[in-house]
DNA sequence: TTGACATATTCCTATATAGGAATATAATTT
DNA sequence: AAATTATATTCCTATATAGGAATATGTCAA
């Protein structure tokens, strides 16, 4: 049942690396197909794949021009990403650094000190 | 070929929605296997293939006291995942917002000017 | 040692999907 | 209309899992 439920959302499609790279290609400006296939060195077909997941998700716009298609990033999507893990921002923060050891310091005290009743949780 | 590569990396080990559940109630707290599997309504093995996975991409730390395992966050590859979608950022202010339809308002005035040498890639 | 408890692993199955090859679709040019 | 160009889709295959069931492993307690 490989990654059910949720199977496309944002965070799904930005976790294939050539998907991460078309849209970082995308941020200097629309592009074809062909021109991200070439850019990138993937093949078309694979390419338009890609291109249908990062649409169905919302993170790119199509404009069909003719025979081309120019896609166009819309990363208003990212924001939920970027948020989710903002919200652990704490913990990779110098003064979290300095503050673990102490904490985990505390904590083996505590555990030394009997303290089980609240340290096992079920 | 089932997203190949880079089959473990963060940006994988967070499309999986328990697993970001996970890293959130380990934000609290280090947490025993039991623990986890009860607050989450999850079956324990699935809890423990789950961690199994953040563990490898370095998103948790275990600390095994007799026979409980205590899993603890340890969040800093997340920081990565941040600053990546950060790049995306100034696509999703209101400031770009307003921007927008003024720079299509130009592609398009380019556009009818005949600008097309620069306008298709390939 | 035996038993209870906590967690990990194995086996199985269903499904998702990345990518290649071939083909379909659509628009443009000649 | 026929050929060309640009892109999408289909068919196929290999592989990656998520999760359930059963079992193995490890640790503590009696």
């Amino acid at each position: 049942m490989a990654r059910a439920a949720t199977t496309s959302d944002v965070f799904n499609a930005i976790a294939e690396p050539q998907r991460r790279r078309i849209l970082t290609v995308l941020k200097d400006r629309e592009q074809t197909v062909g021109a991200i296939s070439e850019g990138l060195g993937l093949a078309q077909p694979a390419t338009s794949k890609h291109l249908k997941v990062l649409k169905e998700v919302g993170l790119v716009d199509v404009d069909t021009r003719g025979r081309h298609r120019f896609y166009r990033l819309d990363a208003r999507g990212l924001r939920e990403v970027h948020e989710w893990t903002g919200g652990f921002e704490r913990f990779w923060g110098e003064a979290f650094d300095r503050l673990e050891s102490y904490a985990q310091e505390l904590q083996r005290k505590e555990r030394r000190d009997g303290t089980t009743r609240d340290d096992i949780r079920p």
